[in-house]
DNA sequence: CGCCTATTTGATCTGATTCAAACAATGTGG
DNA sequence: CCACATTGTTTGAATCAGATCAAATAGGCG
């Protein structure tokens, strides 16, 4: 159903546009660790092809073989893929400064799909010039590493919450973790952080059918936790919504006291 | 409930051992990547600390700060996780040539733990020795971060099982990695493979009940697809069974063309 | 033999699905 | 600016896959 991203640009910007494209990225990986001078300058001047893209387009299919990456600048996209019986399951929301598909330099073929769930602004880089930073730079490769290991992580979290916790826990640890992680990417303002995703979506990502997403979702509007409309999720009583999803954010590991080694 | 391993070693063995203990390591790596004569040599001097323990032992616990990784030598290990309500997840089971907290390494706190389910020869290699190995050798390291790429595939596959299949295909599935894994490391004679794993455990790892995984492989066996007595399952119809789990081992990324950039 | 752990069976219950339809919000083209 | 299509949310009713509870049976093994 979904349409897929067509290999040439819909939108081509010239390499390197003047504000630093790969921001996000450097914040990103400084927020993981400091980075020298050395480096920061070197993921700068990585060659990137900047695209805008629509909402709902896969960019990367399962079966692919991408020989390049893309860095998310703008907007949210999602992994995710289809049971033989046409069931989806998504296994992540990415946001600004994530590089979904990198992977895609060590496994060759995608096994699953990336798309897009609000229009996006991406960076592709070719694998070639990815390898090449993480050579001369092994520092990079390691906070790259790690990051891959994080996504495992939440990964496995989720699996925990699909396979035994309520829906209602599920659901409410699912919005703590994201609100975490747009905090984290500064995403935050007041109570309140977006979200602009349909409750179908947030059914194929934590194994409930729409409709139940909907009643469980009433519930904790009704308890006074959460209001979220247009996109827009403001959370009203942490501490009992934290409570609901058991939520201990750990696995997150954005502490940085265990960060360093 | 499941006690655990102590600092110090139940039964310490010589460092270094005649039959070169590192020998699955070695193996599970060239099944990935070719070694050159540099690095297997490395691999094979890296300093190990043998030790035997018994079944249903913890390694390493959620909320340990591990300062060294541990190889399995011999035997069944998971990795799991417990909900707040005290149910548990089961996320992987790791067999020979594995070491399932590679992650600690980057990540310092652990966000689960790791146990035991059949008596085990283990290798504990301390993270300095191992990161120096990595710091000399990044071709190594490349492969050991390919190898936690897979894991996460393995993640994301169960995920999808957990979050939008029934039990009969989940289980089924379950049975076909597992084979799979299982030949890919020489532990298949003929149609069958050790599988020393309880239904409960099944159930853990398929966020299923143990009185549903018994109900389940009863249909399976009597259908003809399997048997699975003493921890040996022989597969009787492998087509069957691939057809029953909606099985394509491409997550797995075993097949070499997939491997080499 | 007797203990402990694992498997199996039976009966009952329930959280979540499914199907179907109403409702709301937004956008589109005539 | 309105009719209409589209997409997302909400409600209701019926159903079911799988959970839960309880107890019996079967294997090891010291």
């Amino acid at each position: 159903m979904i349409e897929k991203l067509q290999g040439q640009a819909v939108e081509a910007y010239p390499v390197q546009s003047l504000s630093s494209p790969a921001r996000p990225l450097v914040e990103k990986l400084e927020s993981i660790a400091d980075l020298t001078p050395d480096e920061r300058q070197a993921v700068h001047a990585l060659p990137l092809r900047i695209q805008e893209v629509r909402a709902d387009l896969d960019v990367v299919r399962e079966g692919d073989r991408p020989s390049q990456c893309f860095l998310v600048l703008d907007g949210f996209t999602c992994r995710y893929k289809f049971t033989a019986r046409g069931k989806r399951q998504i296994f992540a929301f990415h946001t600004p400064g994530d590089i979904p598909d990198l992977q895609s330099l060590y496994l060759k073929t995608m096994d699953h799909s990336l798309g897009t769930i609000t229009p996006c602004r991406l960076a592709f880089i070719s694998h070639e010039n990815l390898c090449a930073l993480l050579r001369i730079h092994p520092r990079l490769a390691d906070i790259f590493w790690r990051d891959t290991l994080i996504d495992a992580a939440i990964f496995r979290e989720w699996m925990l919450g699909i396979g035994r916790r309520s829906a209602r826990a599920r659901l409410a640890h699912f919005l703590c973790e994201m609100v975490m992680r747009l905090r984290a990417v500064g995403m935050q303002r007041g109570n309140t952080v977006p979200l602009p995703i349909t409750q179908a979506e947030v059914g194929d990502a934590l194994g409930l059918s729409t409709v139940h997403v909907n009643r469980t979702l009433q519930e904790l509007r009704e308890e006074g936790l959460l209001s979220w409309d247009n996109g827009i999720l403001a959370i009203l009583d942490w501490d009992r919504l934290k409570g609901a999803g058991e939520f201990d954010p750990g696995y997150l590991h954005q502490d940085p006291r265990h960060v360093t080694g």
